[in-house]
This record gives C-alpha cells, structure tokens and sequence, in this order.
DNA sequence: GCGACAG
DNA sequence: ATCTTGTCGC
C-alpha cells in the first residue's frame, strides 16, 4: 500500500510564509488501549492557537516500524475532519521520505489530505549524517542508500537536533526553515508542542 | 545469526 | 508511545 500510494507524493516548492500551520500528535493511555489524536492550528506569525480539534479512539494497528502510519493515521483524520480552520501545511510527529520506503507517516497524512506537509521526528528510523554544528540553525544531510531523504537539524544551540524531512507538497528547505521559525525556545517545534499537551488532557 | 527499528 | 529516578539550570 506505500508503494502504491508513494506514486501520489507531488514534489515541489511549497509555502515559505504560510498563515496558518497545523501540529499533529498521539497520545496513548498508559494502561488501556485507549489513544487521544489531536490537531492544532496556529497563526504562524505569532504562534498563538487558532483551532483545535481532538479526538479519542483506538490504535488501528500494533506499533510497526515503517508501518507506523497505519497505526495513528485513522484517529488524525477524524481530528482534521473536526477543524473549522483549513491548515495550510501540517507538521508531523514522525518522519516522511527518510522511511524504508520513502513513505512515513507525514508523506502519508499529505497525499490523503492533499496539503503540503513535512515531518519532525525527535528519534532516527533510517539514514546516516555527518555531526551537526552546534549553533542553533546548524544541519547536516540525512542520506539512506546513498539518497538524501531529509535533514538533521540543531533547533536550539547545544541542543540534541531533530529529524526533518519532507512529506507532500513542500521542499526540504521551507520545511527546515519553518521548523526553525516554528522552534523559537524549545527543541520541539510549538505545533508539536501544542498538539502534544492538549491530546495527553484529553487522555488523563 | 545478530543488531536496528518513527511513535 | 509510557514508566522511573535523579540532576541541572533558570
């Protein structure tokens, strides 16, 4: 099926100033097999919460290794299906070309959305890189079997870097530059950060 | 056969 | 993802 739907993925510039960026993220309740899956909004130019939506529900699927997607993917479609605001790219917690097939979870959510979308994984799934210069803004190129698949890449100085590679409809450069933008203070972009908190409320 | 392995 | 315990820094 990600071979299939790998053909769907359109390379090309993407939005270098949008209004409107979208965090998604999953939490799971620690004894249940309950999950909360959030999406929120926020004006990219201050960075202040315009919609949220979240939804709870089950994993659709066992935890995978390059098959991650088909676990959380159900329960963030029904949280978009919820927002009032149409986000102009999503922000993913995960990776989207550097997967075994050049299909994670942000390629995924982009071709069944049909919005530019990226990923920010915090761990890595596959590809090697040279060591990161410590500044903040400092990369250094992802590359799996000889490709270059995304970016490592320094958020806050002296802070461990963070994973970022394109899903749909975007460039790897206006992804890096707006997880940057994205990452003012922390090491984890403030869409993560925010969809993050309200699905583990939503949880407890 | 032995590691690696998004969240 | 979740849990645990302690440590560091503002």
């Amino acid at each position: 099926m990600q071979d299939l739907l790998r053909a769907k993925v359109v390379a090309e510039p993407g939005p270098a100033s949008p209004a409107t960026v979208a965090g998604l993220d999953v939490a799971y309740s620690a004894d249940d097999d309950r999950l909360a899956a959030a999406v929120v909004v926020l004006d990219a130019a201050d960075l202040t919460v315009r919609d949220t939506a979240v939804v709870r529900g089950k994993p659709a699927f066992r935890y995978v290794p390059g098959l991650f997607a088909f676990r959380e993917v159900p329960a963030l479609l029904d949280a978009l299906d919820r927002l009032t605001v149409r986000p102009e790219v999503l922000v993913c917690d995960g990776h989207g070309l550097a997967h075994p097939r050049r299909f994670g979870l942000a390629a995924h959510l982009g071709v069944l959305t049909d919005l530019p979308s990226f990923g920010v994984g915090k761990t890595r799934l596959v590809g090697s890189w040279d060591p990161v210069g410590e500044p903040r803004g400092s990369r250094s190129a992802l590359v799996d079997d000889g490709e270059p698949v995304g970016a490592v890449l320094r958020t806050q100085d002296r802070v461990k870097p963070v994973f970022v590679s394109v899903g749909h409809r975007i460039d790897l450069d206006t992804a890096c530059a707006l997880t940057l933008r994205l990452s003012p203070r922390y090491r984890l972009p403030e869409t993560t950060r925010a969809a993050d908190r309200v699905c583990r409320d939503l949880l407890s």
